[in-house]
DNA sequence: CAGTGAGCGAGCTTCCGCTTGACTT
């Protein structure tokens, strides 16, 4: 019985604004979107204007009837959800769908959570605007069309189950052109040379000076007789230049910025970050998490002043306001920032306070000054050739936001050139040299992404929005499309010269180069899927496509066109090469053949399988020998590009015979869940020091037996009287089994003191409440 | 839990963007 409805879109939102309203107010959440198009027969009329079908989203039923019955009861319903493109058709679908009276309707909007904002957006209410609304249907119904009329044409000419869209489809095409960049990629070596002069310090200590030299050569033979010239050369000081350089701090985070840094700082997971800051949020203590807005409240301008006064003195407060450049941006909230920025800390899990931290300091010293520097260069002059040695040394004067932050780079092999501080030489001095070193320096090929940089691409590209950027990375990885892996990386010999005392050393030495970690691998599926989507819709997997298409929602937004006819503009064509594709293009199956097999003379090759990458021994449709080929699945690892005929061979000497112990059988194969043992109808795994090709008979026994034991180990108690029942120490600590089913045992129960009536009690209690429908592997 | 892969061919899969739970056998 409250004179006001207001929905707003998220219930951590609700409970804030509900604070700031008063008692006439009851502040409502929609939980998101209530509405969506029908599965069914694409959920679009095509032919009648592609008119939608909506439907209340089922996990929504319950929200719906009690807005609607909370609605019947107001006098005035406020519609609050966010002020962007999906917000507005938001409002409009809880129009519609609570059948709201457009006189007792009222649409707000507010930047900003503080209670002069939602005071003000109270004042000033408008009507929906349609023709935003109207945006958001061409969006969604474009993704929708995509997505249902591209998917099928992979089920039929690739494999059943696999899906396309305007985002994910070009998220892998990124992923896979970068890879064969990789591939492709030439290295070439040249010579780095290095210097470590001798200097003196202010109080006459000898120090040491590195310098590059401003040439790299491109043999050793050119980087030798450099060497040689240096031999009884004299090296001058030509001149010292000193500059000054400042340093401005970066824009607080949006959920882009956030995703990448505690990548890089915290070594989250985009879907960790997220879930963490999801966290932080309901608790109150940062603003919203899916953002692309830098902008911050004039509150939170003035009471992060207050705080780096406090802390730092006034010389390091400087008031700035960011403008956000990326792509297609919307700015419906603020900047990721804490709520209360005087609170530098918070409580929580050691997750949630090492993210508020990041948060809080980002925020912080996007309000602080300048970092000012100042950079020397050295040059030094060789008395026997041309080139130079350079040093460089930058030297803090002011450390202003470093104080508290500074941002990283993806660049793996950044220069270490920080805080150095040269010794104090002046030109014209005459310096020696303690050794000169030149070594051989590899290209270093395009580097793979990872989830972060990945969706640093994204947006830059105006992929994607802040709520879609983790679902993309995991819907990618689970449609099998792109695995997230570490690799170890490979051993290489490199040319190192030394000139030191007038003497040349050469030594071949190693290095380790091209570990990757937590990085992203196109699969085979993806390759081939990939392929195939470049070859026939073109249109959909222009990098550019989504940029384009978003220029026509703010046409419609604007007014200046119908939603309707920009569809119909797309539709023709785009639907034109899905019939053609269906038509004309063959399967593709990525097919490649190896060779043949020496014992048998078949030719051996691989594909893509129902099942996933297999290879495969032998021709089909052979009618005349009515001999079937055999079939082997691919290991993790392999790959249809890279898989060689002698890898490919010893897929097929699986499952192999080692012989018998007690009496039975024992094979060795490759499952489902990797190498393993069988013996007696039993299984255990094997790890990853043995292969099944190579494992000894006797060291399966080993295995075997130590399966036994952990198994024994696994039974805490059972009972004579009822022999099915047991006590079993599981993952998640002891449990009871019976008859197949699993059941709890309640918290502060003794498992080893349990009595067989104490347990059928518990059975009686029924079983582990059942998992819902869970379909993804 | 520990392969499968043609053949007959039902009925199923799938998109993007907005938001949290209920659930981890």
């Amino acid at each position: 019985m409250v004179d006001n409805l207001v929905i707003v879109e998220s219930p951590a939102k609700a409970k804030t604004i509900e604070k700031f309203l008063g008692k006439d107010f009851l502040v409502k959440s929609s939980f998101g979107h209530i509405r969506d198009l029908e599965k069914k027969d694409f959920g679009v009329d095509i032919e009648n204007d592609f008119k939608p079908r909506y439907t209340i989203s089922s996990d929504k039923k319950a929200v719906v009837s009690e807005l609607k019955k909370l609605a019947k009861e107001a006098k005035i319903v406020w519609l609050a959800s966010d002020e962007d493109r999906e917000g507005e058709a938001i409002a409009w679908h809880l129009l519609e769908a609570l059948n709201l009276d457009e006189k007792k309707t009222r649409r707000i909007v507010f930047h900003e959570i503080t209670k002069p904002a939602i005071q003000e957006a109270i004042k000033n209410p408008r009507t929906i605007d349609k023709n935003l609304v109207n945006a958001q249907q061409a969006r969604r119904v474009l993704d929708r069309l995509v997505g249902f009329e591209v998917s099928p044409v992979l089920w039929k000419k690739v494999k059943p189950q696999l899906s396309a869209g305007r985002v994910q489809s070009v998220a892998v095409r990124l992923i896979v052109e970068r890879e064969r960049e990789i591939l492709d990629f030439k290295t070439t070596s040249s010579y780095r040379v290095n210097a470590l002069f001798l200097a003196d310090d202010e109080n006459g200590q000898k120090v040491q000076l590195k310098a590059e030299l401003n040439k790299r050569f491109n043999s050793r033979d050119e980087a030798y007789s450099f060497l040689e010239k240096c031999k009884g050369a004299t090296f001058n000081v030509d001149d010292v230049v000193k500059k000054p350089a400042k340093r401005s701090p970066a824009p607080p985070f949006t959920t882009s910025t956030l995703q990448q840094e505690a990548s890089r700082k915290l070594g989250f997971s985009v879907a960790q970050t997220m879930s963490v800051a999801q966290r932080l949020y309901e608790a109150g203590k940062i603003t919203y998490m899916r953002t692309d807005s830098v902008n911050l409240s004039s509150l939170a301008i003035n009471t992060a002043k207050a705080k780096i006064n406090n802390l730092y003195g006034e010389k390091y407060s400087k008031t700035r306001q960011f403008k956000t450049n990326s792509k297609g941006a919307q700015e419906a909230h603020e900047a990721i920032r804490p709520t209360y920025m005087e609170n530098d800390s918070v409580s929580g899990t050691k997750q949630e306070q090492r993210l508020y931290e990041l948060i809080w300091k980002r925020s912080i010293a996007s309000q602080m000054s300048d970092a000012q520097l100042e950079k020397t260069n050295v040059n030094i002059g060789i008395s026997s050739t041309n080139e130079k040695f350079v040093a460089s040394g930058e030297v803090v004067k002011f450390d202003g936001f470093l104080k508290v932050y500074f941002e990283s780079t993806d660049d793996e092999e950044e220069k270490n050139n920080g805080d150095t501080l040269l010794p104090p030489i002046k030109k014209d001095d005459v310096i020696s040299f303690n050794s000169i070193s030149a070594a051989q320096r590899f290209s270093q090929r395009p580097p793979r992404y990872t989830e972060a940089s990945l969706v640093k691409k994204l947006e830059e590209q105006g992929i994607g929005r802040p709520s879609t950027y983790a679902p993309i990375i995991t819907t990618i990885q689970n449609r099998g499309y792109v695995v997230k892996e570490d690799r170890p990386g490979s051993e290489r010999e490199f040319i190192s010269l030394t000139l030191e005392k007038e003497k040349i050393n050469e030594q071949i030495l190693k290095e380790n180069y091209g570990y990757e970690r937590s990085k992203l691998f196109p699969t085979d599926i993806g390759m081939v899927v990939n392929d195939f989507l470049v070859k026939n819709f073109d249109m959909i997997m222009d990098y550019n496509f989504t940029a384009k298409v978003e220029e026509q929602f703010d046409i419609i937004a604007e007014g200046k066109e119908e939603w309707e006819k920009m569809l119909k503009t797309f539709y023709k064509p785009f639907h034109k090469q899905v019939e053609e594709t269906l038509e004309i293009s063959e399967k593709a199956n990525g097919e490649r053949i190896l060779g043949d097999d020496p014992q048998t003379g078949k030719p051996i090759s691989v594909k893509i399988g129902r099942y996933g990458p297999l290879a495969q021994l032998g021709e089909t449709g052979d009618a005349e020998s009515d001999e079937k080929p055999k079939f082997a699945s691919l290991q993790p690892g392999m790959s249809i590009g890279t898989i060689t005929l002698e890898e490919a061979l010893d897929l097929f000497k699986l499952p192999r015979e080692l012989g018998e112990y007690e009496g039975k059988k024992v094979t060795a194969a490759i499952g489902r869940f990797g190498p393993y043992i069988r013996h007696d109808n039993k299984f255990v795994s094997i790890g990853k020091d043995d292969s099944p090709l190579t494992i000894a008979l006797e060291n399966a026994i080993e295995l075997i037996e130590a399966k036994r034991e952990k198994d024994r180990k696994a039974v805490i108690k059972t009972f004579d009287e009822e022999p099915e029942l047991k006590v079993l120490n599981g993952r998640w600590g002891p449990y009871i089994s019976f008859n197949k089913k699993n059941y709890k045992i309640p918290k502060g129960t003794e498992a080893e003191n349990l009595t067989l009536d104490e347990c059928k009690k518990i059975i009686e209690k029924g079983p582990a409440p059942k998992k819902p429908k869970r379909k993804k592997k």
